[in-house]
Formats: C-alpha cells, structure tokens, sequence
DNA sequence: CTTTCGTGTGAAAGCGCTTTTACAACCTCT
DNA sequence: AGAGGTTGTAAAAGCGCTTTCACACGAAAG
C-alpha cells in the first residue's frame, strides 16, 4: 500500500484539499504551498490511486479496446497502433478479445463496469442498438475494420481502392480472363475487394464471369481448394486473385503441386500484405494495408472525441474515415521481384 | 450513467448492504429476499462499478501485462495467453508496451496508480530492486522470457534444450562442420541456444570453432550479412544455425543470391517457428516455442499467487519453469519436405 | 479606521461500493 | 413464560480522491 494523498497532506502541513489541488493544477495555490507539496509528494513517493480518482471524477481514464480472438496475430499491430494513441494521450488501455462472431458481448458488460471513458472495437460483430446504448452514456465509440451503422464513426482500409488498384495493375499484365477467390461471403471486406475488382474490370472493358468467382473463407485450406477446382476447368484463367494472402499463398502451393508455374502460367495476387507474403517463393503480389495507422487514428478520434465532450452523443457527425491502401507489386504477378 | 446500488436497493425495498450482500454472496441473505434484490438488478440493469469496488476492496481483478514494443508480432501468441487466463480467472487486462531496452519503467508508476492486483513482465529489461518494491506492496509479479532473478518467478521457452535439439538434429544429418549466427548478444535466449548448440556438438565429440560464430542481432539484415561473410571463407560450413527464423530467412536467401542450394550445398535451421518459416522455401527447420502456453501458464500462477495470498512475498518458492521447445523439422535441414 | 474585495486554505460532502456493528425478530429450550 | 440462540437486515463507517463552501487574512478602497 503506497502513501495516501492524507499522508502527503500531514507531511506537507496542509489539508488534503490543497494537495488535490496541487496534484490537478486547480485553482490557485501559493507557490509557496505548491513547493512544499511536491516535495512531499516526492518524499513519499506518492501516486494518485487511479480508481479513487475515477470514483470521484466519473472517468477513468481507460480506453477499451476490443479485437478478435484469431490465432495469427493480424490484429496486433492494430492494437500497436490503439496503444500508442492511448499512452501519448494520457490513457490507459484495457484489452478484451472474443470470438469473432460471437453473439455473446462480455466485453460490453467488462467495460461497462469499468468505466472505460472510450472503445475501440475491431472487426467485431455488433448490434447498433447495443452500440447506442454505450454512446448514449456518454462513451464515444469507434470501429475499426467494421462499418454498422453510419452514425458510429469508423476506420477502415479502403477495400474496394485495393481491389481495384490490384486488378488494374493484372489487366496491365495483359491478363483479361481473371478469377477471384471469395472471403468469407458476408464481410465487407470480401464485398469490396470483390466490387473493386469488377469495376477495374468493367473501366478496361471486361468483365468477371461468374463461374470464376470461387468460394473461400479467408482460411487456409480453402485457397488450395479452389486452386483445384479451377484447374479441373477446360481452361485456365489468366490470373486469380485471392481475398487475402492466406488463400493466395495456398492456392500457389497447389497449383505448383500440379506442375504450373506460378507466374508464368498463370499469376496469383492477394490482399493484406502480411508478413509470409515477403518470403514465399515467389514472393507475394498484394495489397498493404495500413493496420498501425488505423488503430492509431482511430483512438486519436475516439479520444479527441471526448476531449471536446460537446458532440459525443451527436450521430450527425460520424465520419467513416477510409485509409488508403498500397499496392505491394512483387514476383507472383509476373512482375520481376 | 448506470444503475446504482442504491437505485437497486430502493427498487427492491432492501438497504445497500443487502445488495452488496447478494452481490458477493457474503452471509446468508433470505432466499426470498435475494430473489427480489436479482430482479431489481435485473430490471434496472445494474453492474457493480469496478472503481468503486477496487477502492472499497483494495484489489482491483486487474492483472497488468508488460510487452515490448517491437515491430513485429511476435509476442502476441503470448498476450493471447495471458489473457485468456485472466479472463477465465475473472480478471480484466492492462496493457502498457514500452521499448525493448528502455530504462525508465512508466507502466510500474501505471500500474501503482492503477492498482493491478498482479503483473506479468514480458521480455522486459528491469532491475530487480524495482521488482522488490512492487512485489513488497503484494503485487506478484511474474516474468516472461526474462529471468533476472532467483526470487522472481520466470517461465521460459527452454532455449537450451531447444538449441541442443536442433543441433543434435543437424548432426543426425551427417554435419559437422558447423556455424552459429547469434542474436543480440546480452539477451539469456540467444545464450542459452548456443549453449545448447555447444552441449550437442561436445556430446557427439564435436566443436564449434570460434570463427564460425557470427555476430548478430535478431534482425533482418544480420542475417544476409553474416551469411555473406561465411561465403568469403575458403570453406563452407555444413550448415547453419541461426539463432532465429528472421536471420535464417535471410540468410538463405544471402546463400541463393551467390547460386548456393538450400539444404542442398548448405543447410541452414532457425529457431522460433514464426509464421513465415512454414512459407518460405525450402520451408524451414526451426524450433517452435510455446508462446501462447508460456502466456496462459504465467498468469495462472502469478493468479494462483494471487488467491493463495499466503506467499506472495516468499522468495523461496519462485519457480523457475522452462517450457519444452519443439522441434519442426521442415526441408531447409536437408529433410524431405 | 472601517468596508470591500480578492486570495489561499481547511472542512466536509460525496463518488459507489464493502464490511462491521448492532439490533430486531423469531425459535428453541427449560 | 422467560433466558439464550439464530437469522436476516439496517445503519454507518471507511476506501482515496475531487470539489464545493465557507472563512480567515491581508490589501485596496472609501
């Protein structure tokens, strides 16, 4: 148990009142005064309890982030990004994480109860109602990779810009029979690499045939499926472009597997940039996306946000912010590595 | 703003204790009367104030994690762990980052002010008298991949064993003629690896020759450099042993850049099984760590800790627990892939 | 020399909860 | 029927801090 603000006070000679006021640059105290107290706050080694504080201040200071329970770590440098923002704002940072579609939300009762003063959720499955509820308290919110709603501010990769920059840059290959290997058919993401895909394609005059749209689900397995069914195909196309690395990765793997050379036969790109994507052979042709600047600005806003208290509960302005995204041209497209 | 418990015990015609009394099933409540005060709280969709429980109880459910800030995601497998061992134990989650090597330590003043019941330090450069003061106010503190000190409890990958392993393993194939790339120099994994490497080598009537100890540092670049520098020598090595995948992967693609074959002319292993080692090619033979465990087992006992409050402050029973390393034998040691 | 005013400080209430203390109400014996 | 035990509950103190209120003091004004 470290030292009270009741022990700084008796130390100092004052009353427990003018040490507040010291520790929190309140009101005028004599410099004189001031003096006496800091030094007895370093004599001590006193720190405000965080929890007295927030008692009595109705705010805590914490910032709650949410982020999916995925065994790969591609939220983490979200989360790098969430905690940067927090620490140089003076905030703390309480973490919860939870299946990725879970209906069950224990981190809205967890935050509740703690008071956290802001959220962050990322790519969580969540009801607006729920969302308002929390907002309407008086705790702004912010989503990250995730869009519900148009009055809850949100951050979020530009999906479809990606998608397009990438397909352009196949059809500048000269590639014009394309095939797309879905994610997991009702996230937005899926949905706007898709749609950024079909109008690079329908600017250039093509068009992509449904027979070439293949299932997937971002998981691994399901990139070296649809590898195989394609292959079982009369002909090949082109190029195929995966919804993220993972599936790009394996649908490679199994194309070599059935001797065709990966670009010369035919090239394959995907979507994230994650970390293999530099060291498979050949090295990965994706879309980059700005995870730490997300996170960061995200809880910059969210904070900011709070700071100026007057329109946290005001959904006329909840700006959908879009990051753009950068095309990461390397070997599995066809260009030289 | 929520609910009260004074709000709760107006509805359900009851004084606060009562409620309190319900709340933490102390004493014996009417089973009538507790029926009526849960359906008050679930009326009016109460939820106990963190805060203002912490500040009454004086222990907050709070478990503090220390990670560094490095770029790459490394230590997240072990934030999983550790929160998902607070999150079955009851407890909430803070998280404070900081420089790998930084001296001056803002998450211990974070963490006092905030009150965490206990705190788990990952890979972070402390010294043990800051660690003494903490653990003197009842906090126990648990390390990871860090051991500074007897009287702290540690739980690391076993590096050594890990190192002998792999080596052994490299031996197995015929080899040897060996070299080491080391990582930063100070740091007890790098160390204890090449001990490792050294016991199996001995064992088998073998050494590691100085000169084909490379210095390194865990980063990519070393890696490429000192596999430049071996390529200088009249003779090659048999294989190579970096002291983890980042510098073996670079390593490697140092070997291929000169027309060298991996494992074909020269083997080479890391130590970590990060992600990428699955995907680069020849896929690589490398050491896998028992990140998440390592998480997950350091916050139940520094939890356990917690509830049998007894020995928190006992220095004589601080386990020291080395967890099994495994080895994946993949293709860049010369195994079938 | 009294009145007014600003300045600096102490006393005390309150934030939402836990826990101790005290005491009614009801039983169970003799 | 009264003494002695249980049981269930209310009342109140306290956790460490912020903040309001009031007031003492000295300076400026009348």
């Amino acid at each position: 148990m470290g030292a009270t603000i009741f022990d700084v006070a008796k130390h100092a000679g004052v009353s427990i009142g003018t040490v507040s006021r010291v520790l929190n640059n309140r009101d005028r105290v004599h410099p004189k005064t001031r003096e006496r107290v800091l030094k007895s706050i370093e004599a001590l080694n006193f720190s405000a309890n965080a929890y007295a504080r927030g008692l009595a201040n109705q705010q805590t200071d914490t910032l709650g982030l949410v982020i999916p329970q995925v065994n790969d770590s591609f939220y983490f440098e979200i989360v790098r990004g969430v905690e940067d923002a927090a620490t140089e704002a003076g905030y703390r940072l309480l973490i919860a994480s939870q299946p990725r579609h879970s209906e069950e939300h224990r981190y809205l009762d967890l935050f509740q109860r703690s008071y956290v003063d802001a959220m962050v959720l990322v790519a969580i499955d969540v009801h607006i109602y729920e969302l308002r509820e929390v907002i309407d308290r008086g705790v702004p919110v912010v989503l990250v990779h995730q869009n519900i709603d148009k009055s809850v501010p949100s951050f979020q990769a530009d999906n479809f810009g990606g998608g397009r920059e990438i397909t352009q840059h196949l059809i500048g290959h000269g590639y014009t029979r394309l095939a797309y290997i879905t994610g997991t058919d009702h996230t937005p993401d899926n949905r706007d690499r898709l749609r950024g895909m079909r109008d690079a394609l329908n600017s250039s005059g093509l068009s992509l045939e449904e027979t070439n749209i293949l299932a997937g689900d971002f998981l691994p397995g399901s990139g070296y499926r649809a590898a195989l069914e394609l292959m079982r195909r009369p002909e090949l196309p082109h190029a195929i472009f995966a919804a993220n690395d993972q599936m790009a990765v394996d649908a490679i793997k199994a194309l070599r597997e059935h001797g065709l050379r990966v670009p010369d036969d035919i090239a394959v790109v995907g979507f994230d940039d994650v970390l293999m994507a530099q060291y498979v052979s050949p090295t990965l042709t994706t879309v980059h996306q700005p995870l730490y600047e997300l996170g960061l600005q995200a809880a910059q806003m969210v904070l900011t946000t709070l700071q100026n208290q007057e329109n946290v509960r005001s959904p006329a302005l909840a700006p959908s912010v879009l990051l753009p995204t950068t095309l990461k041209i390397r070997q599995s497209c066809g260009c030289k590595g």
